[in-house]
RNA sequence: GGCCCGUUCGUCUAGCGGUCCAGGACGCCGCCCUUUCACGGCGGAAACACGGGUUCGAUUCCCGUACGGGUCACCA
């Protein structure tokens, strides 16, 4: 049960039911998902349902595999819809529009017998040449208004009769909603508080198109109120056409939703909001996962394949324009839904941050398990077909998860745990194997041999009983140890590795070092 | 251009009239730990767009300016 004081200081005590509507026109970027997630957190909780519904209005923007790719993504996410597409379907579908289109028909009559609506001819070219002209002239924009629908060819200026002939001959016509002259249009938006809009400056959408498709703005109203939603919360791109949204909900008679506006996410370079178009210019994804078009093969790449885990992916969006008022920033799909509220969400649109997002990714993977670290070095490994001792893994992942962001980092910075050295840094190389280098990893090698039990501990004695016995310092030789059994100049304890390569491997290291760098 | 929305460190943000010469996080820099790298610890540089009000007192409220964003299709 939601009680909220909210919308216009009327009380509404209902169950919480918010949907996100995206339309199939290719893959949904990181701020369609960002919208998907809040209202997934705020149905939640509230204990309400979130419903997907795909608003395919549009049928020349149809794009195949993108309703696919929508719920994948999201169920990526581990947002799954409560009703709807890709959810469980209860009496209120379908949820597709294309798939509602019969229904639509009624609701534009009703508006019609009211005289809220009206019928108009003109075609898309004439009022495109209007505009045109008015564009030429220097005029502001040219609208379909209380001004100049007088002198356009429709139902308010046209004859009864020859309305009906036109209709009856065939003739192609859409409907327009008939806005009042000089009305405020005034909403309670729960993020920006009051927006006040005067009918004046906003013209006759089409409702209805010539298709026998309703408009988005149309489709959106009617299915929202049969669908029983509570609150809109979309992106600020809407804001502009709420104010047409909440005069369909009074022609209509019917109490509206509570809307949410929610900041938009820019591009963190130049101007603008982050877009699809910007795909993989920027350095990393805009989408959530890999996206390939089937007709046109365009492909663009997904955080989930770059090696994100859902929840940090999650955490990160969510923090996106949103922050919980404590100083808390890791937070798992649950804490996102017991700490999340619209009336935090920030105003302004927010420049995404890559680098923010893989710390939050770093976090999330060093606060992983030995065994679960293991499971996601396997998965490394057995992707390259590399050959493994089962019972180091979680040790080596554990070692390597300090210096990893993403899981394949586990075994990218310690790929010579598994197979030697091709090559030896050459930096290292020459700063740090001398003369005597090859002479003093032999004789170590000679102790090692001794060793009985190859462990991190006692290959650290006899590492250090050498040293004190020559009287030599760590960094005399230790950094030539590395170079010989690993390749590099840098990386974790040389004692962890030896007990994780094994005697015969560091034996076998070591001479073959000795030979090729001499 | 019209309309609408916004404006705190480079970035994400806290702040809802006095506690702010503004707090946290990412990134950056320095120091410590360490054979090295990383992790970790400590410290540092870094912001209230500007101008008017209102008020005993404005980062916080109001107005204007500037700047930024969105939107102006038979697209969503």
């Amino acid at each position: 049960m939601y009680i909220c004081t909210n919308s216009n200081d009327r009380i509404m005590s209902s169950n919480v039911r918010v949907r996100f509507a995206p339309s199939p026109t290719g893959p949904l970027h990181i701020g369609g998902v960002r919208t998907a997630l809040y209202n997934y957190l705020f149905a939640k909780k509230h204990g309400g349902d979130f419903l997907l519904r795909i608003e395919d209005t549009d049928q020349t923007r149809f794009v195949p595999g993108a309703e696919q790719y929508i719920i994948e993504a999201l169920a990526w996410c581990g947002i799954s819809p409560d009703e709807g597409i890709g959810g469980e379907t209860i009496g209120n579908g379908p949820y597709r529009q294309s798939e509602r289109k019969s229904l639509y028909r009624k609701y534009v009559d009703q508006l019609l017998a009211v005289d809220k609506a009206y019928i108009a001819f003109d075609t898309s070219e004439e009022l495109n040449t209007l505009r045109q002209m008015a564009k030429d002239a220097g005029a502001t924009n040219w609208q379909y208004n209380y001004i100049t629908r007088g002198n356009m060819k429709n139902s308010l200026t046209l004859p009864k009769e020859e309305v009906k002939a036109k209709i009856e001959a065939g003739a192609s016509y859409v409907v327009r909603i008939k806005l009042p002259r000089d009305h405020e249009v005034r909403f309670e938006d729960t993020i920006r508080g009051w927006v006040s809009v005067n009918t004046n400056n906003m013209d006759d959408k089409v409702l209805y198109k010539a298709d026998g498709m309703p408009t988005y703005h149309l489709a959106n109203i009617v299915d929202d109120h049969l669908m029983g939603i509570t609150h809109v919360i979309r992106g600020e791109e809407w804001l502009p056409s709420a104010p047409l949204h909440v005069m369909l909900y009074e022609a209509f008679g019917w109490e509206r939703p509570v809307f949410a506006h929610l900041p938009l996410l820019l591009k963190p370079d130049g101007p603008g909001k982050l877009s699809k178009r910007d795909g993989d210019r920027l350095g990393f994804p805009v989408f959530p996962i890999n996206w390939s078009n089937p007709e046109t093969g365009e492909t663009a790449s997904g955080y989930r394949e770059l090696g994100f885990f859902p929840s940090p992916f999650v955490n990160m969006l969510a923090l996106l324009g949103w922050n919980p008022g404590t100083e808390q920033e890791v937070f798992n799909l649950q804490g996102l839904i017991e700490a999340f509220d619209l009336s935090k969400v920030s105003k302004s649109g927010a420049k995404f941050d890559f680098e923010k997002g893989k710390w939050f990714n770093q976090q999330y993977l060093r606060a992983l398990s030995e065994s679960e670290l293991a499971v996601e070095l396997k998965k490394a490994l057995d992707k390259e077909g590399l050959s493994y001792n089962e019972a180091h893994l979680g040790k080596i992942a554990t070692m390597m998860s300090e210096r990893a962001t993403f899981p394949q980092d586990l075994l990218a910075e310690g790929r010579y745990l598994f197979i030697p050295p091709a090559t030896y840094d050459e930096k290292t190389r020459n700063k740090r194997w001398g003369k005597d280098s090859a002479g003093m990893l032999q004789d170590l090698a000679a102790r090692f041999e001794t060793i009985p039990d190859f462990t991190e501990t006692n290959i650290e004695a006899a590492f250090k009983g050498y040293l004190a016995e020559k009287e030599l310092g760590f960094g005399k030789v230790g950094p030539s140890f590395r170079l010989a059994l690993t390749g590099r100049g840098l990386g974790p304890s040389m004692f962890t590795i030896c007990e994780v390569l094994g005697k015969q491997e560091v034996l076998s290291r070591i001479a073959k070092a000795v030979e090729i760098l001499g």
